[in-house]
DNA sequence: ATCTAAATGCAAATGGTTTGCATTTGCAAA
DNA sequence: TTTGCAAATGCAAACCATTTGCATTTAGAT
């Protein structure tokens, strides 16, 4: 399938070892299309029969994030860290607070806004992070019921 | 002073009893003008001489922000909770990934974008959160250096 | 002044994440 | 292919910010 050549040659490129767990962490995260907590991770390895312990996964995320193959994120109200397949461009969230869906949002605002700043502050702006919240169509319709 | 009225009248209007806690705590977050740690917080109680436990600091933190009078943060790199008072109107940060130094940004260039996000998302957004993140002038000047 | 719910101190628990160390494994060089 | 070794992994214990249970104290209404 296209995954796992993806998967290969993106760890060859990055000068990891590809190995059982960098295949299978990173061929979820690219399935999955959306961040996902670590626990969820581990959890859906298991379910596949792939025993990966507890702490090689959050070892192997903090390898994929160092050779940025992933993103690590966190959301409010949420002390865990989340993961993602590192996409080319970048991508903001929608998030519920009701039932926490996650909606990813393609295009951002922000990139002349980060200009202005870079010229009124004299930073050097890399990047930034963008997290809207609020409550989705079924929440919304689900708390007028009460 | 000026803050001692503020504390008060605020803590009075919220509905929270007027604890030594509360009035310590919300003057310390009202003179910093910073997003703070809970240590960093709790250190400079002790420093005043101020002996309040470090629960205590969490709870009343909790309290304060249930009534809205602080905010509660967190930044990237960075897994301890930040909390600021909450001015009127709302605010972004400008943090430099080498020496961490905050920055506050007033103007805010989503509210347009909400708008349009909500239509073709059909959510209904209540706020957002916004970190941007680069080089200080100062770090830009010593990663010269190097 | 009295009473009661709310606030606090203290110590122990929690839970996500990290680490030390012994063992295994990928892969480059022979 | 085989060998050698640094890198990766499993396991259990440590870490550390935060939370909680419970006994005691306190603010503020009556």
């Amino acid at each position: 399938m296209k995954n796992q050549m993806e998967c290969e040659e993106r760890l060859k490129k990055s000068g990891l070892k590809t190995t059982k767990s960098r295949k299978a962490i990173l061929d979820i995260l690219i399935r999955s299309n959306q961040p996902m907590a670590v626990e969820q991770i581990f959890l859906l390895l298991k379910e596949n029969q792939i025993n990966i312990n507890l702490s090689t996964v959050y070892r192997t995320l903090e390898s994929l994030e160092n050779k940025d193959l992933v993103t690590k994120i966190s959301l409010m109200d949420d002390d865990r860290m989340l993961f993602e397949y590192n996409q080319l461009g970048h991508r903001h969230y929608l998030v519920c607070v009701t039932c926490k869906k996650i909606i990813t949002v393609q295009n951002c605002p922000l990139g002349s806004y980060e200009r202005v700043l870079e010229n009124e502050t004299r930073f050097n702006i890399i990047g930034h992070k963008l997290y809207l919240y609020g409550y989705c169509e079924n929440c919304q319709r689900s708390n007028d019921g009460i």
